[in-house]
DNA sequence: CCACTTACTTGCAATGTGCAACAAATAACT
DNA sequence: AGTTATTTGTTGCACATTGCAAGTAAGTGG
């Protein structure tokens, strides 16, 4: 009975302001989609562009100015794949690893702060609710047709 | 135990793409950060320019200029205030009006539809728990300073 | 071999953004 | 009152992000 939208409406931008802050580390500065391309990078096993652009769900243009920026940068790199000659192969740098995995430790770091608000029982089921939430979208008709 | 950064990079990518499809109203297309404007605007009383850039945590000089082009749309009308000269007051045209209800209805009904994929008891737990969680970041050091 | 699709890149053009610098009004202090 | 500091809001840059249209190069299917 409760106003769902304003709860997700405030969910939102806190989430928002969450990944605007969490992305520097050291000298280095990314924006949250360069983080969320870091992630997939990093999680995927030798995705190619397209891949995870669609697994973002952002342009394939945009996507790849991101890429030749995240290469300047030296955090991505580029590899022709063997087998179709069209087809890069995405992958982080050793720098680009040190970037992502400092970026999710202080994700967790944060999130490991806002969750000690809670007990023990609390915690449980709220992960357990964000999984179920996270399920019932993707089973959603209405939105997020571009997959994930 | 779970991996939390993992949870949370999927619902900020799903809330994401929600957000950008949601904003279409008829002839009428703005963007996200549009309907966050309009959203607290209607919500708030008599709101100072400021007082809602803070809520949605925005540089006021973007605002600004939102609200400029907002103006431009007939949906927002900006009212010099009688007690203190440099103040202006927002608040929606009935277009304006028209169009946040509207956003707002079909924002709910999407929630509705994602929440139809659970069972009463898990619905319930949800709503629990993302109240919890907004509670727990309002309370957290970390981030989101930009209060609400 | 020709048409079609796929993967990616580049050229605009529009928009969003933040910092620095500004004017105007109010508050705060002496 | 009079001077100074603060607050509110507006511009002028400069730069990042975005998407569509168009293009190249490579693969696929008749």
């Amino acid at each position: 009975m409760d106003n769902k939208r304003e709860l997700f409406q405030v969910l939102t931008r806190r989430f928002g302001l969450l990944n605007k802050n969490c992305c520097s580390v050291g000298a280095i500065d990314i924006s949250s989609v360069q983080s969320h391309i870091l992630y997939e990078i990093d999680k995927q096993t030798s995705p190619s562009m397209q891949q995870i652009a669609d697994t973002i769900a952002m342009d394939i243009t945009t996507f790849s100015r991101q890429i030749q920026t995240l290469i300047k940068m030296e955090l991505v790199k580029k590899t022709p794949s063997s087998t179709d000659k069209r087809v890069f192969i995405l992958s982080l740098t050793v720098q680009g690893k040190f970037v992502a995995t400092t970026i999710d430790e202080s994700m967790n770091a944060y999130l490991e702060e806002v969750f000690s608000h809670m007990n023990e029982f609390e915690k449980e089921t709220v992960i357990r609710s964000i999984k179920l939430l996270n399920q019932a979208m993707s089973k959603s008709s209405v939105c997020c047709t571009p997959l994930l």
